[in-house]
DNA sequence: ATATATACTTCAGGAGATTAAGTATATATG
DNA sequence: CATATATACTTAATCTCCTGAAGTATATAT
């Protein structure tokens, strides 16, 4: 009588290695594991090392998202209104906020903001890289993204979509402001709420 | 000498650990763990069980996507000029691309699109649930989200963000054009380019 | 100098994951 | 029918994760 275990996910692996006519010998084979370990796994007899987990479900084509599916339960809409968003002012950028946490503890995988950056402006000093992805639509005015070492010249309705975790900055190049929807995965927080 | 591991993740943990100004008790104390697994974990001295990474990120409030992120992941920017995005066109609604996949094999995170949606138009017949996360922002017009049973009013600037795992639908209640801009994560791939 | 406190690391031993060998059941084959 | 082969499950030994206590490091106080 163990059973501590938490996330059960062994129903989901036996069930696509079963439709995919494998057995526990083929599985086990291929990830170098045993094959009474790939049994044991399905059964929700053990937690498997996160190593094994990925090691299997790389083999059997399973995208781990979907393995812990039932675990991330967020199940809300959270509306934000536009009278009731909040906003970080900063010398040449304003930040709105476009995205609140849902109800329930669990954090969204996603935060939103409206940029307004005035000329000269720029989000900072070759921001430090952090974990995730940015994606980001300019909808007036002329930008520069500075990227390692790489930079991109932006202009009205153009698009861009980038890992974060290299150091960033983000600057309006033109004589306008500048108006960019960003959206950054996971979210950052700049916003508590 | 032993380094079976593979997928290292320990840095991260650290890191966002320390940002939040937690100790290594603080963590091991709601995880209900010890101090030095956490502390074995950061340095990727062991490969822990999907169980205790699981509790972990959840204390850090981490999402386990962002774990794996360098294991599934590309570091491109990737820019679409507005002049070169495809689009869909349907009766009465227009999905304008916005991102497109980074150069390598390895897909992005988020898919975004600008959709316009004419008068009494909607976005699919309840459309099917699917997993993931959905972010919106009413640039034009008025919207209603209809969400499981739930219905939402948006105008013009209020965003919205919801799990998609519910079937949802999108339509425009208003009298003229519904412009919004819509970021899925992880990505449906509308678009193959 | 010594004490006290906080944050982290190391190490030996115990708990739990993983292996290798053995059991069970089914289907085939001569 | 015997026995051979194939798949899945169990058991006992082994290895890795994990714990608890002791150790290092740095800071602040007395």
């Amino acid at each position: 009588m163990k059973s501590k275990m938490k996330y059960k996910f062994g129903e989901k692996i036996r069930a696509v290695r079963e439709r995919k006519g494998y057995t526990l010998k083929d599985v086990a084979k291929k990830a170098h594991v045993s094959e009474s370990l790939i049994s044991q796994i399905e059964r929700n007899k053990v937690s498997p090392s996160v190593d094994n987990l990925l090691l299997i479900a790389d083999i059997l084509d399973i995208d781990y998202e979907y393995l812990f599916s039932n675990y991330r339960q967020k199940r809300m809409v959270s509306v934000l209104k536009s009278s009731e968003r909040g906003s970080i002012q900063k010398e040449k950028v304003v930040i709105h906020q476009l995205s609140i946490d849902g109800g329930s503890s669990k954090e969204p995988e996603v935060e939103a903001f409206l940029l307004e950056i005035k000329k000269n402006g720029t989000t900072g000093d070759q921001e430090y890289g952090h974990p995730g992805r940015e994606f980001g639509i300019i909808l007036e005015g002329e930008a520069e993204l500075l990227y390692g070492n790489e930079s991109y010249i932006l202009s009205e309705g153009d698009s861009l979509s980038f890992p974060s975790d290299i150091p960033h900055e983000f600057k309006n190049r033109g004589n306008k402001v500048l108006k960019a929807i960003w959206v950054v995965t996971p979210p950052r927080r700049l916003f508590k709420n």
